[in-house]
DNA sequence: CGTCTACTTGAACACGATCAAAACGAGTGG
DNA sequence: CCACTCGTTTTGATCGTGTTCAAGTAGACG
């Protein structure tokens, strides 16, 4: 188990990718310095727990780069994915010091940590980090009642389709791939994790993802390479309203 | 379709039944008497629709009394509940106007109302009332996360245990039923909402409340009052840690 | 090459869904 | 008081989607 370097990047708040984004959206300059002082970057390996659930948590953070996910699992083995945490979301809970869940590394990662007694003592004195960390929990709750609707009432290939979605949606956005209507991302968990993610077997999902290449609703290069010729087919396939559901 | 009675109850937040848990839960005297100046009370009937999905909003508020469910719909019809609102509950996001779900009064129900904007502008002025509903929001985002495990890995009969088992933990904590052992309860919902909160149908809830009758994890009395022998019984029918998550 | 791990595919099964009918309880009116 | 309706719930029979168990393929790395 190789320790993450002990000397990890370092970076100035002002020319951080997630700068705009993250828990430190809306902060000031000399409010950005005090955020600063009390922080520090850590590397994940892929595969590497962030976090055990149970454990004592000394820090909350963000993820500057990478995917990782929010697990909890019964005493059986049986294990459910409860977020999917991408670059610029916000890991930890100011006010409460063991985790709930396993937050595992699922690419190579990069977060941005704050000691949690610091950061809670700028929370009280720093309302812009406040309000945005409301304002992020607030839509981190839209989205897990909106998975609520995948995972209770959804078959599995509307699951399928509605995981591609998230990835396509994201990656339109980052790729400005829009003007040509095809769509290019490589998926960043495996078929166990995506199983884990919308309550299936990893054979099923399997199969589906054969099924939607089959149809042409995907394209596939090796296991992992998605191309999507056509995004409103693939949310009509997700059971999505197809007139987008502007919430952004 | 009456409407709801105009002049409705009125109160004094000094004794208000939610005082020490809803989002007013820290505020000092002077707080709250802002709070009082913007507040009014209105009243809605068992089946009535607090909000449409798509609605304006142009208020936010707190469950005093009764039960709301909060639900989304797909346009083929399939249903999910994605919250269930309980009193010191809180319906509305600061900062968004349209409402992403619909809320419909499950009991007689009773909220206490604010006009969105002045309690926006109280939000950046009292702390105390951004922290507390950011204190909230996260309780809720952990509650949703949970839900999310029944809904993708647990089995009807889990699902109905658990379900049982929020009813019942909620009852204990009231009725202080801890002593003898056996708790009592009645049933908010109907089989078909518990089977939208499930992600079942409403044959399989009766299906598997049956079988837990015919088991003797729980006693039924006509078709809601219930009575729960052995919590800790239930507790394993539901796939929980039997040594209780004390996350209260 | 051999050995991983990740993934695919096949066959049989089981759980929960679906369709259908009947029981129950509350309310209404003769 | 019984007959009637209406909404909710129970129970039964059959069906289908997704699971389970099992074998096999593909690609990476030694």
């Amino acid at each position: 188990m190789p320790a993450d370097r002990g000397l990890a990047v370092s970076q100035e708040c002002a020319d951080c990718p997630i700068r705009h984004r993250a828990v430190c959206a809306r902060c000031e300059n000399d409010e950005l310095q005090q955020l600063e002082d009390i922080k520090y970057y850590r590397k994940f390996e892929a595969g590497q727990n962030v976090i055990w659930s149970g454990d004592r948590m000394d820090f909350v953070g963000s993820v500057v780069s990478g995917i990782a996910t929010l697990t909890q699992t019964m005493e059986d083995g049986r294990t459910q994915m409860v977020g999917l945490l991408l670059p610029s979301d916000f890991v930890g809970r100011p006010g409460r010091d063991t985790a709930p869940y396993d937050v595992v590394a699922t690419t190579d990662l990069v977060m941005c940590c704050f000691r949690k007694k610091p950061f809670e003592s700028l929370m009280v004195s720093t309302p812009n980090i406040a309000q945005r960390l409301l304002q992020m929990t607030l839509d981190e709750l839209d989205a897990a009642r909106e998975w609520m609707l995948v995972l209770g009432r959804k078959t599995a290939r509307e699951k399928i389709a509605s995981l591609l979605s998230i990835f396509a949606r994201r990656d339109a956005s980052i790729n400005m791939s829009m003007a040509t209507g095809r769509i290019v991302f490589d998926l960043p968990l495996t078929r166990e994790a995506m199983a884990d993610y919308l309550g299936l077997t990893l054979e099923t999902v399997s199969r589906q993802i054969s099924a939607l290449k089959r149809d042409g609703v995907i394209e596939l290069e090796g296991k992992r390479h998605v191309t999507v010729p056509d995004m409103d087919l693939l949310l009509e396939e997700a059971g999505d309203d197809s007139d987008g559901g502007m919430l952004v």
